[in-house]
DNA sequence: AGATCTGATGGGAGCGCTCCCACTCCCAGC
DNA sequence: GCTGGGAGTGGGAGCGCTCCCATCAGATCT
């Protein structure tokens, strides 16, 4: 099919469903109804069209479909977010293979959107009308401009992350349980014996930010100690973010016996920190991670990390989104469980 | 645009051609010549349908357009590998972004398609028949069956990186001129008095590996040394396979004095190992890499490196297929520049 | 003034499919 | 034997656009 001059080449070539049709001796009609397993069908005419559209080698003509149905069959995967941040966060990747799996499966097509800035986020309205059913949108964190356009234009949107930034009750998101796997972090800590337990937390403008730090307050005063402001350290996510975070703590807090840092990158940091004051992790502070990032488990030591089901989420985010499509109205909205990785670095 | 309720609902809500047509008192011939720039239109026809469509918010349906051109305005993305290797390479996502910047602009999708196994690479013939113009291919490394696939379907295909494997002379692609980096790399570690100067090299079944390896061969050569088979060792482009192929050098070649490495990644690892040996960098042995990966100016010491185009890479890609399907019948073959970054590490 | 050309226009045809309505069987029920 | 209904079928309409051809005005040339 290169045909780059328009119809002419291919008239006559593709078999379409007229020809497929007359070879199995039916009707358009019923070669439709054959192929696309509706009722009423007799299982002889279910059987010589099969055969028919096998021998022409057939496929039936997406754009022709989409224009009576009105449907794309395709997606877009918003990427809101700088390129370069995106694709360094390790868990993209398998995030967007669970997403790919399901959409292929269902034979709806992904979109790769990347918005950054104004124009780029019109053009993705635009898009979004003329080409795509609906949207997947990833690290949308923030951009509240590209969150009440969405909404104004009504699309079929699902968020991965939950939306704290406005209010999210009609909005489908699908979100790891940032909040229980902080806690049980925490209680890990407790239960260790640990009682001057800080945190450095993510940035306060994610969701995963602000559970992460969130979890880790509420089992803290579960466990009946109410922590101090000067605790909390609030860091990029990035390496050396934890590694100053780290310090300012250690200056604030000289006898701090553990902490919990909101992501494995700043976990690293943390601990370079701690062994440049002279501190031994495990056996004077204990350190736990989130996200079990494949380092995390080759790390020296060994890290303690909270684990979420990554794969999972893609493919939830893809199932969430194709059951808007198929007429579902209302919000979904999703929390997966993590689970709390006990290494040697606690 | 929800319709998930097909035609009925959608019907006199999304303006058409017929409409903008009807406001601006034309026919749909006239404005559909106005709103694609075809000659032969009266400035009063192009003014008035120009107004008409902005007024009534009118956006081409393109599966219609699509449908009479036979033109999809998609093309496909195809990651042939598994999805933690090519996300984890920091050039990946620069790629991407020059290739979604030109693709935008010429209003074409991009669909991304992950190959892994055999079923989905029937599925991926069966996408670009059915819904996609062309394809990029990024990391189709090794697959022949996918390269003698796609060339029997004599679809439109542009390749990143050379295609070594097979007669390559009709296939389209584009490459950094890794000869080139590699035989500046070596003249200048021969100008810095080196000799003894030993290659880490990368899988041998990717052009990048095959051809960087050449270039270091032809460079000693050209300047009156003939490098024996014992300064070459073979990594896997990961941080510990450099570290581990510059122990097995430095046992083969105590007296070396410099290394090629064919990726920074490797060589990172190259300078832990030199390290762990006690040689001194570059004091003892000058080491240069290749990518210029962001983490190599932060380096301890600073990487010299060969430098790509790497968004550049992405855009040429881009325009490559973009000619291809505009029929431009003829196979393109581009190699772009690439630039010695001298630092500390030499 | 009449013939000729050129730029501009209107509207039919048709892309390949799904939807729907009308129609034909055939069998059960009275 | 006639009727009612359901299963199965055929084919028209129509999705919104581009392409093309016939037409038409207005300008230009003999």
């Amino acid at each position: 099919m290169v045909m780059h001059g328009s119809r002419g080449d291919a008239r006559g070539r593709t078999p379409t469903l007229e020809m497929v049709a007359a070879a199995a001796g039916v009707s358009r009609g019923t070669a439709s109804r054959a192929l696309n397993a509706m009722p009423n069908v007799s299982p002889k005419s279910i059987a010589a069209v099969t055969k028919a559209a096998r021998d022409l080698n057939y496929r039936p003509n997406l754009t022709a479909r989409s224009l009576v149905t009105g449907r794309m069959g395709l997606v877009g995967l918003v990427v809101n977010e700088s390129d370069e941040r995106v694709f360094a966060d390790p868990h993209f990747a398998t995030q967007l293979r669970g997403a790919h799996d399901v959409l292929s499966d269902a034979d709806v097509g992904l979109v790769l959107t990347l918005v950054a800035g104004d124009r780029e986020r019109e053009r993705l309205f635009d898009l979004v009308a003329r080409r795509l059913d609906g949207l997947i949108v990833v690290y949308g964190h923030g951009d509240t401009t590209l969150r009440t356009g969405l909404r104004a234009t009504g699309e079929s949107v699902v968020y991965a992350g939950r939306t704290p930034a406005i209010g999210d009750s009609d909005e489908s998101w699908v979100d790891s349980d940032n909040v229980g796997g902080a806690m049980r972090a925490v209680e890990h800590l407790i239960g260790r014996g640990r009682r001057r337990l800080v945190t450095i937390a993510g940035p306060q403008d994610m969701a995963a930010g602000l559970d992460r730090l969130a979890g880790w307050r509420h089992a803290l005063r579960a466990a009946g100690i109410d922590p101090p402001a000067e605790w909390v350290e609030v860091g990029t996510f990035l390496d050396e973010s934890g590694r100053s975070c780290m310090h300012r703590l250690l200056a604030r807090v000289p006898d701090l016996d553990a902490v919990f840092v909101a992501n494995d990158i700043m976990a690293f940091g943390a601990i370079r920190a701690l062994r440049e004051a002279g501190r031994r992790v495990p056996a004077d502070v204990s350190v736990v991670g989130f996200d079990d990032i494949a380092a995390a488990a080759r790390h020296d030591p060994p890290l303690t990390t909270v684990s979420q089901a990554v794969e999972q989420m893609g493919r939830t985010l893809a199932e969430t989104l194709l059951a808007r499509l198929a007429g579902d109205q209302q919000a979904h909205q999703v929390v997966l469980p993590t689970r709390l990785i006990i290494r040697a670095s606690s």
